[in-house]
DNA sequence: CGGCCGATCCACT
DNA sequence: GTGGATCGGCCGA
């Protein structure tokens, strides 16, 4: 196994760092249910405190946002219309407050396990693409803000999976229009595979 | 302390 | 293509 060390959190650019996720491994083991999660094709990055998309905009900091303050490495994980945890990867040092959110995984591990907490009728491609559907399939909950990735709860693996640069697709970030022209900076990515 | 609203998803037309 | 679900956190009073 490996995977993705302390190191690869902490760089400094994140906008590079939610590109090298393309293709990376996410897996949880939670609750009991063993091992489940799927390779990340699709991720958003937001910029900390000059990037007006991001709850930490302007340094502001709240019980909620602090979690992106910790050293690069953890989860940050928040509660999106009142429904929906969305899973963020915090980068950088202590006190830099960048964060990836990751909006889609492909399966590849725990099928049934994810197929149960997706609640949909049949598995296919699609039950993990969406932020919400991401934490929902991989069983994470907003309570799980601030968790280690480097640890045995949530963690992420390189199995030497090669993306294609010229098969990455780059556009603005979604549902972030309040942003003025942080909007339209093209700090989304995907991949189809 | 109360009101507002969001980095969304799904069912329905 | 559209609107309803649903609730914690943020902000202003």
């Amino acid at each position: 196994m490996n995977k993705l060390q302390k190191s690869f959190y902490l760089r400094e650019d994140v906008v590079q760092i939610a590109k090298e996720l393309l293709g990376k491994y996410l897996f949880t083991d939670l609750n009991n249910d063993g091992v489940t999660g799927g390779i990340i094709v699709e991720t958003e990055a937001y910029a900390g405190v000059i990037d007006k998309a991001s709850h930490a905009y302007g340094n502001r900091r709240t019980t909620r946002t602090e979690v992106m303050y910790m050293e690069g490495g953890v989860a940050y994980v928040y509660l999106c219309y009142g429904i929906h945890s969305l899973f963020n990867i915090v980068t950088n040092v202590k006190d830099i407050p960048h964060a990836i959110l990751i909006r889609g995984i492909k399966p590849v591990e725990g099928f049934e396990v994810m197929l149960k907490r997706s609640a949909k009728p049949k598995m296919n491609d699609k039950i993990g693409i969406g932020p919400g559907n991401v934490s929902k399939i991989l069983g994470i909950h907003f309570s799980q803000s601030g968790e280690s990735l480097t640890g045995n709860s949530i963690w992420l693996e390189d199995r030497g999976l090669k993306i294609l640069f010229s098969k990455v697709i780059s556009g603005p970030r979604i549902g972030v229009d309040y942003a003025g022209k942080d909007a339209s900076l093209p700090y989304r990515f995907r991949i189809s595979l």
